[in-house]
DNA sequence: TTCATTGCAAATAATTTGCAATCGG
DNA sequence: CCGATTGCAAATTATTTGCAATGAA
């Protein structure tokens, strides 16, 4: 039996039962990363709520992210360049091969790093989290 | 044969060919950097230095090292944290493991990613560049 | 001499925090 | 009603930049 609602719903109603109050900040903003299908930035979110619910300020959005991410619902990231970067966990896992020839961007199965992820933990015992991955490189038709 | 003096002068040395000039600011900052065994921060960088040049500034510590990494003598990497990370290219190429329980970050051997590297080659003939990689995830004493 | 380089102070830019007002449960 | 949450403004933090003074070649 499937619980009722959109994802969105079902989180809210979720993050309600973890005792946090149900602000209309809180439910656009959880709307606005949870239906994106690449990562966001704290700014990205700003805009997109803005539109709906003009009065929302930066620190909302902050502090809800950390919220979020808190319980589970996204992943706070800092590929450089010195902002956040949050995705949803639901989305299914995947990396990004980007050819700094022609700038390309593919993606990767997770199954490529299966191999990485044992080396790590067998040789070093790290718990690897290999869930959003920037690799580097040349693709076929520029090497 | 062998060049002469010391890593560090044949850099300064190689620098000035280059067409920079030689001051005891970048000297000194060069050194710091090339005898540093790990990955050092302008602040690291920044109060050595001043131990044997109380006049140094961080501004010159960031130009110089801008400057450095544009000759190729040292990488520029943030690892998040939102600070540059500087590291002598000299030194053998190695990974960071950072754990985001306690904040350890460990050294991985370049052979690690040797599979990972074959695996992008064959199934998406992309040639990946993975000199300095970082991987997030939960140290030993951590998980 | 002459222009690259420096130090200082001010500017950024993204994020965090203190605090009084507000609103969800 | 009451404390969690918000918006605002100010604080932080790491880095960058403008500019006049300095010093390496």
């Amino acid at each position: 039996m499937m619980a009722e609602g959109t994802i969105a719903e079902r989180a809210a109603r979720s993050l309600h039962d973890l005792g946090y109050r149900l602000t209309p900040q809180r439910i656009l903003i959880l709307e606005a990363v949870l239906e994106s299908d690449d990562h966001v930035t704290a700014e990205d979110l700003f805009e997109q709520v803005k539109r709906r619910y003009p009065h929302i300020s930066f620190s909302t959005v902050y502090r809800t992210m950390e919220l979020l991410r808190d319980a589970g619902f996204v992943t706070q990231t800092d590929l450089g360049g010195g902002h956040w970067q949050y995705h949803p966990v639901e989305k299914a896992t995947h990396h990004h091969l980007i050819c700094q020839g022609c700038g390309t961007v593919a993606e990767v199965d997770q199954n490529v790093f299966d191999s990485l992820q044992a080396e790590l933990s067998d040789r070093y015992n790290f718990d690897a989290t290999l869930t959003h991955f920037a690799i580097f490189g040349r693709c076929s038709a520029c090497r």
